[in-house]
DNA sequence: ATGAAAGCGCTAACAC
DNA sequence: GTGTTAGCGCTTTCAT
């Protein structure tokens, strides 16, 4: 008697769980029949519908996932892979795909890897154990394991929050939606550099690790060079992102390079971090110093001076891959290029940034 | 490209799974020993388990944890419904809950409630399908439909973030853990009051739907009697929380109360935002008026001025919640009491509320 | 339109 | 220790 799950009850007897035969027996059909009048009532005729119905309420009937899915070989699970849920972003995308995933009969099951390669192996060594219909990872890169583990299981892969482009990324598992890491870090530094700052500081966490941190300041340096401003100006740190991380990630470019005049973060979070830092030290942005944020979390906009940023469209690659998913679980074609959903720098009646030399183009 | 299972896609054919059976043939032993090579190591000699492993890995075998469930009768699922993502506090009771709950080999399924009864009700209908080994929820307030299936369903349930007092709230369905949140509100008006301010608001969201909002604000209001403060200043709203809600309650109260000179926000975010809206009207925080928020989460500390607030254990909550699971669910006994974790006001270097009497006590 | 039988992948219970 | 048998709850397939 090691598992007591079921054991106990007044009489010392198994609690039985209602099973779909009990229904049967209650509506006085067979098994088969209530099955039917439940996920195909169309076959079923009017009478004994009713009547299997009518049981399977009174009896609170509750299918077994696991026993239909086994029997029917069909996958119910959808494990939905994120980097972390600390940042809204990911929330949000979260909410894009439960628009449609559990109307569908689509379980979503979370898992969130921390940007570690290792957990998210083993989250989805755990999750393909469920016999998932599908599966969505954050970004591009995974272990050679999780890749050949997701190959043989032979399912759709969703992979989100990054953009394949041939010679800058590997190629997709599968299905692909989201933006280039490495054109944010470009467009960035063409923006600032249009408000007319030089000595531009990219500031982050996992710069190393991340792959892809590593692709923005990729494409943050490569356009400081084009431009002919330095590039050698990083503050990176190994710790997880948060408002203390920002707030040391400034102090430290301010002591190494106290020529800096802007800083682009990895994200919000951590610009706001260093906003409330320049606060501290009678820093006045954007004034002496310039901030910039990235993902247009909704702290961006109520901070004082409001965070100049870069909004990615999070519902929609949240709502996008749902689609995409259910158009591939119902079987169409499977040469669906990446889709890239783009971003755009955030700078209307933003203030932690100058004023760009032509105004913001109104979006009527 | 030679996959170690038979069928091939060649044809457009079911790629098959690799299943125990695979695993057991290609080590040479029954399939029931495979089983137990795998799950009861040491009731297997060496020289099969190394066999059945080596197989395993081979065909990289992932058991399929609906059939073992199935078949053993054991859930292997865990929900964890909270009321929302967009709170960090529940993000950090879900990390509590994960240090310890996948090493036993529970699966954590997540769902959010968005503080409605009747997605909860939706939510443990669909997770029961699953054969859940226990339940997670947020509050002590159910429908009573949920209330009903949980009960028939037998399994463990631990209620958490809310605290069962008799003759304050519910009955727990069965474990508990938590804080009691009309406590909060009385503790919150005492600390205010200390400090000198008389004209005290609560502010918040769902201040009608929430059942723990509204004990919040009921032994805020009992509080305020026993000191004979006046205690009609409420701010309400119906949105769901933001930095933006915040700005509009407390511009709302400052217009219908100019006599307020404290306000009591039901999270940080409101908190936070009212904050911004002091700024940008240039109303100076404590001097002019005090905020103070709830749940410090981590922003709280890095607002300047630094946020007052009151710290509840959120890791604590997870950890001690998943404890008190995987000690029931191997069969401890089942009378254990509500856990009251207690909370605290956090004022040690926060400076959005007024220096209070007497310095709060240390605590070495 | 309805029912009976077989079996999904796995493990409990009982052989040997 | 190891193998055999039966069956978890459901749906497929094939009768009727």
């Amino acid at each position: 008697m090691s598992r007591a799950t079921a054991e106990k009850s007044i009489t010392g007897r198994k609690r039985q769980r209602v099973t779909i035969t009990d229904v049967a027996r209650l509506a006085g059909v067979a098994t088969m029949t209530a099955s039917r009048a439940l996920n195909r009532p169309e076959m079923v005729s009017e009478e004994l519908r009713g009547r299997v119905l009518h049981a399977a309420a009174e009896l609170n009937y509750i299918p077994d996932r696991a026993a239909s899915g086994l029997a029917s070989g069909a996958g119910l699970a959808l494990p939905v892979l994120v980097s972390t849920l600390h940042h809204s972003v990911y929330v949000q995308i979260l909410e894009g795909l439960e628009e449609r995933l559990p109307a569908a009969g689509y379980q979503i099951m979370l898992g969130s890897t921390d940007y570690s390669q290792e957990k998210e192996e083993r989250l989805v060594e755990a999750f393909l154990g469920w016999r998932p219909s599908a599966v969505v990872l954050s970004g591009l890169d995974h272990s050679e394991r999780t890749v050949r583990l997701l190959r043989a299981s032979g399912i759709p892969v969703v992979e989100i929050m990054d953009l394949a482009v041939t010679g800058e990324t590997g190629q997709p598992l599968d299905l692909n939606i989201g933006f280039s890491h490495g054109q944010v870090g470009g467009a960035v530094v063409e923006y600032l550099a249009a408000c007319g700052y030089r000595n531009v500081a990219y500031a982050g966490t996992l710069t190393e690790i991340d792959p892809r941190s590593v692709r923005r300041i990729e494409g943050f340096q490569r356009a400081l060079k084009r431009l002919g401003l330095p590039h050698h100006l990083i503050g990176r740190s190994d710790l997880p992102s948060s408002l203390a991380v920002g707030r040391d990630l400034l102090s430290g470019l301010l002591s190494e390079f106290p020529e800096l005049d802007a800083v682009f973060f990895a994200n919000d979070e951590l610009a706001a971090g260093a906003l409330f830092e320049c606060m501290r030290r009678r820093i006045c942005v954007p004034e002496d110093l310039a901030i910039m944020g990235f993902s247009d979390e909704e702290i961006a906009s109520h901070l004082y001076p409001a965070l100049t940023t870069v909004r990615i469209p999070r519902h929609e690659i949240g709502r996008l891959a749902a689609d995409l998913l259910l158009a591939r679980l119902s079987g169409s074609p499977t040469d669906q290029p990446p889709i890239d959903v783009g971003f755009e720098i955030e700078i209307v009646q933003r203030q932690t940034t100058r004023t760009p030399p032509r105004p913001p183009q109104e979006k009527p």
